[in-house]
DNA sequence: ATCCAATACGAACGTTCGTGCTATTTTGTT
DNA sequence: AACAAAATAGCACGAACGTTCGTATTGGAT
Protein backbone atom coordinates (compact mmCIF):
# COMPACT_ATOMS: atom_id res chain seq x y z
CA UNK A 1 0.00 0.00 0.00
CA UNK A 2 1.07 3.47 -0.75
CA UNK A 3 0.40 7.02 0.02
CA UNK A 4 -2.47 6.77 1.92
CA UNK A 5 -2.13 10.59 1.84
CA UNK A 6 -2.78 11.13 -1.14
CA UNK A 7 -5.65 8.76 -0.81
CA UNK A 8 -7.82 10.55 1.68
CA UNK A 9 -6.82 13.67 -0.09
CA UNK A 10 -8.19 12.81 -3.06
CA UNK A 11 -11.27 11.43 -0.99
CA UNK A 12 -11.50 14.57 0.51
CA UNK A 13 -11.49 16.75 -2.46
CA UNK A 14 -14.57 14.48 -3.74
CA UNK A 15 -16.78 15.81 -1.58
CA UNK A 16 -15.29 19.04 -0.90
CA UNK A 17 -16.03 19.63 -4.69
CA UNK A 18 -19.43 18.77 -4.23
CA UNK A 19 -19.92 21.41 -1.31
CA UNK A 20 -18.17 24.00 -2.88
CA UNK A 21 -20.59 23.58 -5.50
CA UNK A 22 -23.69 23.95 -3.58
CA UNK A 23 -22.61 26.80 -1.71
CA UNK A 24 -19.69 28.24 -2.94
CA UNK A 25 -15.95 28.26 -2.39
CA UNK A 26 -15.66 30.58 0.35
CA UNK A 27 -18.87 28.75 1.91
CA UNK A 28 -16.67 25.96 2.19
CA UNK A 29 -15.48 25.81 5.57
CA UNK A 30 -12.26 23.61 6.68
CA UNK A 31 -14.64 22.51 9.87
CA UNK A 32 -17.49 21.84 7.80
CA UNK A 33 -15.67 19.59 5.61
CA UNK A 34 -14.02 18.28 7.93
CA UNK A 35 -17.23 16.57 9.60
CA UNK A 36 -18.60 16.12 6.47
CA UNK A 37 -15.38 13.55 5.75
CA UNK A 38 -15.15 12.00 9.43
CA UNK A 39 -12.25 13.87 9.70
CA UNK A 40 -11.10 16.35 12.44
CA UNK A 41 -10.60 19.84 11.36
CA UNK A 42 -6.99 19.89 12.21
CA UNK A 43 -6.19 16.37 10.72
CA UNK A 44 -7.72 17.70 7.37
CA UNK A 45 -5.95 21.16 7.54
CA UNK A 46 -3.11 19.53 7.95
CA UNK A 47 -3.38 18.37 4.22
CA UNK A 48 -3.73 21.63 2.97
CA UNK A 49 -1.89 23.63 4.95
CA UNK A 50 -4.30 26.89 4.18
CA UNK A 51 -8.03 27.59 3.56
CA UNK A 52 -6.63 28.90 0.52
CA UNK A 53 -4.67 25.75 -0.46
CA UNK A 54 -7.66 24.02 -0.31
CA UNK A 55 -9.75 26.19 -2.65
CA UNK A 56 -6.52 26.37 -5.16
CA UNK A 57 -7.10 22.27 -4.84
CA UNK A 58 -10.63 22.20 -5.09
CA UNK A 59 -10.14 24.57 -8.25
CA UNK A 60 -7.78 21.85 -9.64
CA UNK A 61 -9.38 18.82 -9.15
CA UNK A 62 -12.70 20.17 -10.99
CA UNK A 63 -10.64 20.91 -13.80
CA UNK A 64 -9.33 17.68 -14.16
CA UNK A 65 -13.03 16.69 -13.61
CA UNK A 66 -13.71 18.97 -15.99
CA UNK A 67 -11.35 17.66 -18.89
CA UNK A 68 -12.80 14.47 -17.98
CA UNK A 69 -16.34 15.07 -18.38
CA UNK A 70 -16.22 17.71 -21.58
CA UNK A 71 -13.64 17.29 -23.21
CA UNK A 72 -11.95 13.75 -23.53
CA UNK A 73 -14.97 12.22 -24.61
CA UNK A 74 -14.92 14.46 -27.95
CA UNK A 75 -11.08 14.23 -28.69
CA UNK A 76 -11.65 11.39 -31.21
CA UNK A 77 -14.30 13.05 -33.22
CA UNK A 78 -12.36 14.44 -35.93
CA UNK A 79 -14.91 16.51 -37.93
CA UNK A 80 -14.37 19.72 -35.86
CA UNK A 81 -18.13 20.97 -36.12
CA UNK A 82 -19.70 17.47 -34.17
CA UNK A 83 -16.82 17.90 -31.78
CA UNK A 84 -17.82 21.14 -31.24
CA UNK A 85 -21.66 20.28 -30.67
CA UNK A 86 -20.57 16.79 -28.52
CA UNK A 87 -18.78 19.17 -26.08
CA UNK A 88 -21.37 21.51 -25.59
CA UNK A 89 -23.54 18.11 -24.80
CA UNK A 90 -21.49 17.37 -22.30
CA UNK A 91 -21.15 20.61 -20.62
CA UNK A 92 -24.93 20.55 -20.18
CA UNK A 93 -23.99 17.41 -17.99
CA UNK A 94 -21.57 19.00 -15.91
CA UNK A 95 -24.65 20.66 -14.47
CA UNK A 96 -26.19 17.30 -13.88
CA UNK A 97 -22.94 15.56 -12.73
CA UNK A 98 -23.02 18.48 -10.06
CA UNK A 99 -25.91 20.07 -7.48
CA UNK A 100 -27.38 21.36 -10.91
CA UNK A 101 -25.26 24.41 -10.88
CA UNK A 102 -21.31 24.85 -11.93
CA UNK A 103 -18.80 26.12 -9.63
CA UNK A 104 -16.95 28.12 -11.90
CA UNK A 105 -20.06 30.25 -12.05
CA UNK A 106 -20.45 30.94 -8.86
CA UNK A 107 -16.76 31.45 -8.01
CA UNK A 108 -15.92 33.76 -10.89
CA UNK A 109 -18.67 35.99 -9.53
CA UNK A 110 -17.12 35.39 -5.87
CA UNK A 111 -13.44 36.24 -6.95
CA UNK A 112 -14.06 38.94 -9.46
CA UNK A 113 -13.13 41.46 -6.94
CA UNK A 114 -10.61 39.84 -4.52
CA UNK A 115 -7.16 39.60 -5.78
CA UNK A 116 -5.35 36.62 -4.89
CA UNK A 117 -3.56 32.98 -6.03
CA UNK A 118 -7.67 31.99 -6.08
CA UNK A 119 -9.06 34.66 -8.67
CA UNK A 120 -5.80 33.87 -10.36
CA UNK A 121 -6.64 30.55 -11.46
CA UNK A 122 -10.20 31.28 -11.93
CA UNK A 123 -9.12 33.58 -14.30
CA UNK A 124 -7.03 31.53 -15.86
CA UNK A 125 -8.75 28.27 -16.32
CA UNK A 126 -12.04 30.24 -17.60
CA UNK A 127 -9.59 31.96 -20.21
CA UNK A 128 -8.19 27.96 -21.07
CA UNK A 129 -11.83 26.79 -21.58
CA UNK A 130 -12.66 29.58 -23.92
CA UNK A 131 -9.59 29.69 -25.82
CA UNK A 132 -10.37 25.97 -26.17
CA UNK A 133 -13.79 26.66 -27.36
CA UNK A 134 -12.37 29.60 -29.60
CA UNK A 135 -9.62 27.80 -31.47
CA UNK A 136 -12.51 24.90 -32.26
CA UNK A 137 -14.84 27.18 -33.46
CA UNK A 138 -11.70 28.32 -35.76
CA UNK A 139 -10.86 25.00 -36.64
CA UNK A 140 -15.02 25.14 -38.23
CA UNK A 141 -14.68 27.75 -40.02
CA UNK A 142 -10.78 26.73 -41.54
CA UNK A 143 -13.15 23.25 -42.90
CA UNK A 144 -15.47 25.79 -44.26
CA UNK A 145 -18.29 24.05 -42.26
CA UNK A 146 -18.62 27.33 -40.75
CA UNK A 147 -18.95 31.22 -43.05
CA UNK A 148 -15.69 32.18 -43.96
CA UNK A 149 -14.72 35.18 -42.14
CA UNK A 150 -16.56 34.21 -39.09
CA UNK A 151 -15.91 35.72 -35.44
CA UNK A 152 -14.98 32.65 -33.83
CA UNK A 153 -14.59 34.70 -30.34
CA UNK A 154 -18.05 36.21 -30.60
CA UNK A 155 -19.31 32.90 -31.22
CA UNK A 156 -17.65 31.59 -28.31
CA UNK A 157 -19.00 34.69 -26.48
CA UNK A 158 -22.98 33.89 -27.49
CA UNK A 159 -22.34 30.10 -27.08
CA UNK A 160 -21.11 30.99 -23.05
CA UNK A 161 -23.78 33.15 -22.24
CA UNK A 162 -26.30 30.68 -22.49
CA UNK A 163 -24.76 28.84 -21.22
CA UNK A 164 -24.45 31.36 -17.80
CA UNK A 165 -28.07 32.47 -19.19
CA UNK A 166 -29.58 28.76 -18.57
CA UNK A 167 -28.75 28.44 -15.10
CA UNK A 168 -30.69 31.75 -14.11
CA UNK A 169 -33.70 30.88 -16.13
CA UNK A 170 -34.32 27.53 -14.59
CA UNK A 171 -33.70 29.80 -10.98
CA UNK A 172 -37.22 32.06 -12.22
CA UNK A 173 -38.85 28.95 -14.01
CA UNK A 174 -38.20 30.21 -17.32
CA UNK A 175 -36.15 27.60 -18.76
CA UNK A 176 -36.62 23.75 -17.90
CA UNK A 177 -34.64 21.22 -16.68
CA UNK A 178 -33.82 19.92 -19.64
CA UNK A 179 -32.51 23.07 -20.73
CA UNK A 180 -34.59 23.24 -23.82
CA UNK A 181 -34.12 27.12 -24.35
CA UNK A 182 -30.63 26.29 -24.56
CA UNK A 183 -30.31 23.94 -27.39
CA UNK A 184 -32.81 25.09 -29.12
CA UNK A 185 -30.69 28.93 -28.86
CA UNK A 186 -27.69 26.48 -29.60
CA UNK A 187 -29.24 24.83 -32.79
CA UNK A 188 -30.16 28.58 -33.79
CA UNK A 189 -26.87 29.98 -32.91
CA UNK A 190 -24.69 27.24 -34.82
CA UNK A 191 -26.94 27.53 -38.06
CA UNK A 192 -26.64 31.22 -37.75
CA UNK A 193 -22.71 30.77 -38.36
CA UNK A 194 -23.35 27.87 -41.50
CA UNK A 195 -21.99 28.66 -44.56
CA UNK B 1 -36.87 69.42 9.70
CA UNK B 2 -38.18 66.14 9.85
CA UNK B 3 -37.34 62.46 9.47
CA UNK B 4 -33.76 62.57 10.29
CA UNK B 5 -33.71 59.23 10.70
CA UNK B 6 -35.09 58.27 7.24
CA UNK B 7 -31.99 60.48 5.96
CA UNK B 8 -29.64 58.93 7.05
CA UNK B 9 -31.05 55.76 6.56
CA UNK B 10 -30.76 56.74 2.79
CA UNK B 11 -27.22 57.81 2.87
CA UNK B 12 -26.52 54.42 4.36
CA UNK B 13 -28.09 52.64 1.52
CA UNK B 14 -26.29 54.80 -1.01
CA UNK B 15 -22.68 53.73 0.39
CA UNK B 16 -23.85 50.10 1.28
CA UNK B 17 -25.28 49.65 -2.62
CA UNK B 18 -22.09 50.86 -3.89
CA UNK B 19 -20.04 48.14 -1.65
CA UNK B 20 -22.28 45.39 -1.97
CA UNK B 21 -21.91 45.65 -5.69
CA UNK B 22 -18.02 46.09 -5.35
CA UNK B 23 -17.93 42.93 -3.26
CA UNK B 24 -21.62 40.86 -2.34
CA UNK B 25 -24.19 41.17 0.23
CA UNK B 26 -22.95 38.98 2.59
CA UNK B 27 -19.18 40.68 2.51
CA UNK B 28 -21.24 43.68 2.80
CA UNK B 29 -19.99 44.01 6.87
CA UNK B 30 -21.66 45.75 8.93
CA UNK B 31 -19.19 47.26 10.88
CA UNK B 32 -17.45 47.85 7.59
CA UNK B 33 -20.27 49.80 6.80
CA UNK B 34 -20.26 51.77 9.80
CA UNK B 35 -17.14 52.63 8.96
CA UNK B 36 -17.68 53.88 5.57
CA UNK B 37 -20.26 56.22 6.97
CA UNK B 38 -18.56 57.31 9.92
CA UNK B 39 -21.12 55.68 12.20
CA UNK B 40 -20.68 53.78 15.16
CA UNK B 41 -21.55 50.04 14.38
CA UNK B 42 -24.28 49.85 16.79
CA UNK B 43 -25.45 53.11 16.07
CA UNK B 44 -25.91 51.67 12.06
CA UNK B 45 -27.00 48.23 13.31
CA UNK B 46 -30.11 49.81 15.16
CA UNK B 47 -31.27 51.28 11.79
CA UNK B 48 -32.06 47.69 10.44
CA UNK B 49 -32.32 45.73 13.56
CA UNK B 50 -30.46 42.61 11.24
CA UNK B 51 -28.03 42.13 8.47
CA UNK B 52 -31.04 40.31 6.53
CA UNK B 53 -32.64 43.36 7.20
CA UNK B 54 -30.11 45.75 5.90
CA UNK B 55 -29.22 43.34 2.73
CA UNK B 56 -33.20 43.43 1.85
CA UNK B 57 -32.71 47.46 1.97
CA UNK B 58 -29.76 47.29 0.15
CA UNK B 59 -31.62 45.54 -2.57
CA UNK B 60 -34.82 47.16 -1.95
CA UNK B 61 -32.78 50.74 -2.84
CA UNK B 62 -31.57 49.13 -5.74
CA UNK B 63 -34.46 48.23 -7.15
CA UNK B 64 -35.87 51.79 -7.50
CA UNK B 65 -32.31 52.68 -8.60
CA UNK B 66 -32.82 50.36 -11.62
CA UNK B 67 -36.46 51.49 -12.25
CA UNK B 68 -34.85 55.16 -12.49
CA UNK B 69 -32.14 54.48 -14.17
CA UNK B 70 -33.53 51.67 -16.53
CA UNK B 71 -37.16 51.85 -16.86
CA UNK B 72 -37.74 55.71 -16.25
CA UNK B 73 -36.25 56.89 -19.35
CA UNK B 74 -37.91 54.75 -22.02
CA UNK B 75 -41.44 54.62 -20.21
CA UNK B 76 -42.74 57.44 -22.95
CA UNK B 77 -41.45 56.24 -26.16
CA UNK B 78 -44.83 54.53 -27.58
CA UNK B 79 -43.23 52.30 -30.29
CA UNK B 80 -42.32 49.13 -28.08
CA UNK B 81 -39.10 48.19 -30.23
CA UNK B 82 -37.40 51.86 -30.00
CA UNK B 83 -38.69 51.54 -26.29
CA UNK B 84 -36.85 48.27 -25.71
CA UNK B 85 -33.53 49.75 -27.47
CA UNK B 86 -33.60 52.12 -25.30
CA UNK B 87 -33.61 50.17 -22.30
CA UNK B 88 -30.79 47.70 -22.75
CA UNK B 89 -28.87 51.03 -23.89
CA UNK B 90 -29.75 51.83 -20.17
CA UNK B 91 -29.56 48.79 -18.93
CA UNK B 92 -25.80 48.94 -19.76
CA UNK B 93 -25.28 52.12 -18.28
CA UNK B 94 -26.20 49.78 -14.91
CA UNK B 95 -22.61 48.35 -15.28
CA UNK B 96 -21.45 51.90 -15.24
CA UNK B 97 -23.21 53.87 -12.65
CA UNK B 98 -21.87 51.18 -9.83
CA UNK B 99 -18.56 49.47 -9.87
CA UNK B 100 -18.51 48.00 -13.47
CA UNK B 101 -20.33 45.01 -12.34
CA UNK B 102 -24.32 44.40 -11.37
CA UNK B 103 -25.14 43.62 -8.26
CA UNK B 104 -28.14 40.87 -9.04
CA UNK B 105 -25.83 39.24 -10.68
CA UNK B 106 -23.52 38.28 -7.88
CA UNK B 107 -26.78 38.29 -5.48
CA UNK B 108 -28.62 35.79 -7.46
CA UNK B 109 -25.34 33.63 -7.77
CA UNK B 110 -24.94 34.14 -4.19
CA UNK B 111 -28.18 33.18 -2.55
CA UNK B 112 -29.10 30.25 -5.08
CA UNK B 113 -28.73 28.21 -2.67
CA UNK B 114 -29.31 29.47 0.86
CA UNK B 115 -33.23 30.28 0.93
CA UNK B 116 -34.57 33.03 2.98
CA UNK B 117 -35.95 36.44 2.50
CA UNK B 118 -33.22 37.81 0.41
CA UNK B 119 -33.60 34.56 -1.69
CA UNK B 120 -36.92 35.34 -2.23
CA UNK B 121 -37.02 38.98 -2.83
CA UNK B 122 -33.31 38.24 -5.92
CA UNK B 123 -35.85 35.99 -7.24
CA UNK B 124 -38.62 38.18 -7.34
CA UNK B 125 -37.39 41.11 -8.94
CA UNK B 126 -35.68 39.06 -10.65
CA UNK B 127 -38.89 37.41 -12.38
CA UNK B 128 -39.91 40.66 -12.49
CA UNK B 129 -37.42 42.68 -14.70
CA UNK B 130 -37.80 39.51 -16.93
CA UNK B 131 -41.30 39.67 -17.09
CA UNK B 132 -41.28 43.32 -17.87
CA UNK B 133 -38.55 42.83 -20.56
CA UNK B 134 -41.08 39.44 -22.03
CA UNK B 135 -44.16 42.14 -21.60
CA UNK B 136 -42.48 44.87 -24.13
CA UNK B 137 -41.16 41.80 -26.59
CA UNK B 138 -44.84 40.62 -26.67
CA UNK B 139 -45.66 43.85 -27.38
CA UNK B 140 -43.17 44.29 -30.11
CA UNK B 141 -44.60 41.31 -31.94
CA UNK B 142 -48.24 42.47 -31.66
CA UNK B 143 -47.14 45.46 -33.55
CA UNK B 144 -45.70 43.03 -35.78
CA UNK B 145 -41.98 44.47 -36.04
CA UNK B 146 -41.10 40.69 -34.24
CA UNK B 147 -41.98 37.99 -36.80
CA UNK B 148 -45.57 36.66 -36.02
CA UNK B 149 -45.23 33.39 -33.71
CA UNK B 150 -41.90 34.72 -32.32
CA UNK B 151 -41.18 33.13 -28.75
CA UNK B 152 -40.69 36.21 -26.37
CA UNK B 153 -39.44 34.38 -23.39
CA UNK B 154 -36.80 32.76 -25.61
CA UNK B 155 -36.14 36.31 -26.75
CA UNK B 156 -35.60 37.65 -23.29
CA UNK B 157 -33.75 34.17 -22.50
CA UNK B 158 -31.03 34.89 -24.52
CA UNK B 159 -30.99 38.49 -24.53
CA UNK B 160 -30.30 38.40 -20.39
CA UNK B 161 -27.78 35.65 -21.14
CA UNK B 162 -25.43 38.30 -23.32
CA UNK B 163 -26.10 40.36 -20.79
CA UNK B 164 -24.84 37.93 -17.93
CA UNK B 165 -22.28 37.28 -20.62
CA UNK B 166 -20.44 40.28 -20.96
CA UNK B 167 -19.48 40.97 -17.86
CA UNK B 168 -17.55 37.71 -17.82
CA UNK B 169 -16.21 38.38 -21.00
CA UNK B 170 -15.09 41.86 -19.81
CA UNK B 171 -13.11 39.79 -16.99
CA UNK B 172 -11.08 37.79 -19.43
CA UNK B 173 -10.54 40.17 -21.84
CA UNK B 174 -12.31 38.92 -24.74
CA UNK B 175 -14.89 41.81 -24.35
CA UNK B 176 -14.40 45.32 -24.17
CA UNK B 177 -15.62 48.10 -21.77
CA UNK B 178 -17.85 49.90 -24.15
CA UNK B 179 -19.30 46.37 -24.56
CA UNK B 180 -18.92 45.96 -28.27
CA UNK B 181 -19.91 42.49 -28.48
CA UNK B 182 -22.89 42.43 -26.18
CA UNK B 183 -24.39 45.73 -28.43
CA UNK B 184 -23.48 43.79 -31.51
CA UNK B 185 -24.75 40.44 -30.39
CA UNK B 186 -28.02 42.72 -29.67
CA UNK B 187 -28.16 43.65 -33.00
CA UNK B 188 -28.00 40.44 -34.48
CA UNK B 189 -30.91 39.12 -32.07
CA UNK B 190 -33.04 41.95 -32.55
CA UNK B 191 -32.59 41.45 -36.60
CA UNK B 192 -33.04 37.69 -36.19
CA UNK B 193 -36.32 38.09 -34.72
CA UNK B 194 -37.48 41.33 -37.08
CA UNK B 195 -40.25 40.43 -39.27
C1' DA C 1 -37.36 76.58 27.35
C1' DT C 2 -39.12 72.02 28.29
C1' DC C 3 -39.77 67.32 27.65
C1' DC C 4 -40.22 62.91 25.35
C1' DA C 5 -39.02 60.13 21.75
C1' DA C 6 -35.84 59.16 18.24
C1' DT C 7 -31.21 58.50 17.24
C1' DA C 8 -26.49 57.36 18.16
C1' DC C 9 -22.69 55.53 20.95
C1' DG C 10 -19.41 52.33 23.60
C1' DA C 11 -18.60 48.13 25.52
C1' DA C 12 -19.39 43.54 25.74
C1' DC C 13 -21.16 38.81 24.59
C1' DG C 14 -21.56 34.40 22.05
C1' DT C 15 -20.28 32.20 17.85
C1' DT C 16 -17.69 30.88 14.01
C1' DC C 17 -13.77 30.74 11.44
C1' DG C 18 -8.73 29.90 10.13
C1' DT C 19 -4.61 28.55 12.13
C1' DG C 20 -0.73 26.84 15.24
C1' DC C 21 1.12 23.56 18.71
C1' DT C 22 1.70 19.14 20.78
C1' DA C 23 0.70 14.43 21.43
C1' DT C 24 -0.82 10.10 19.56
C1' DT C 25 -1.80 6.83 16.20
C1' DT C 26 -1.00 4.82 11.75
C1' DT C 27 1.79 3.72 7.77
C1' DG C 28 5.54 1.87 5.07
C1' DT C 29 10.28 0.31 5.06
C1' DT C 30 14.22 -2.28 6.76
C1' DA D 1 9.95 -6.71 15.12
C1' DA D 2 11.67 -2.18 15.18
C1' DC D 3 11.63 2.31 13.88
C1' DA D 4 11.32 6.76 11.40
C1' DA D 5 8.04 9.32 8.96
C1' DA D 6 3.64 10.54 7.81
C1' DA D 7 -1.07 11.20 9.14
C1' DT D 8 -4.49 12.39 12.41
C1' DA D 9 -6.47 14.09 16.71
C1' DG D 10 -7.11 17.30 20.70
C1' DC D 11 -6.85 21.71 22.33
C1' DA D 12 -6.37 26.55 22.28
C1' DC D 13 -5.59 31.08 20.28
C1' DG D 14 -6.86 35.44 18.01
C1' DA D 15 -9.70 37.81 14.92
C1' DA D 16 -14.05 39.00 12.84
C1' DC D 17 -18.75 38.88 12.80
C1' DG D 18 -23.81 39.83 14.23
C1' DT D 19 -26.23 41.10 18.08
C1' DT D 20 -27.63 43.03 22.78
C1' DC D 21 -27.80 46.39 26.39
C1' DG D 22 -27.38 50.48 29.02
C1' DT D 23 -26.55 55.15 28.37
C1' DA D 24 -25.76 59.53 26.23
C1' DT D 25 -27.05 62.85 22.79
C1' DT D 26 -29.93 65.00 19.64
C1' DG D 27 -34.42 66.23 17.30
C1' DG D 28 -38.84 68.35 17.02
C1' DA D 29 -43.48 69.42 18.89
C1' DT D 30 -45.55 71.82 22.85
Amino acid sequence: MVDKGKQTKQQILETALLMATETSLNDLTIGGLAVATGMSKSGLFAHFKSKENLQLAVLHHAHGLFRQIIIEPSIDIKDPLPRLMKMCDCWLDWYERQAKTCIYISAAVEFDDQEGAVHDKICRDLALWLGYLTSTVEEVIRVKQFAEGSDAQQFVYELYSLYLGTQSMVWVGIEDEKHSRFKRALTQLIERYRS
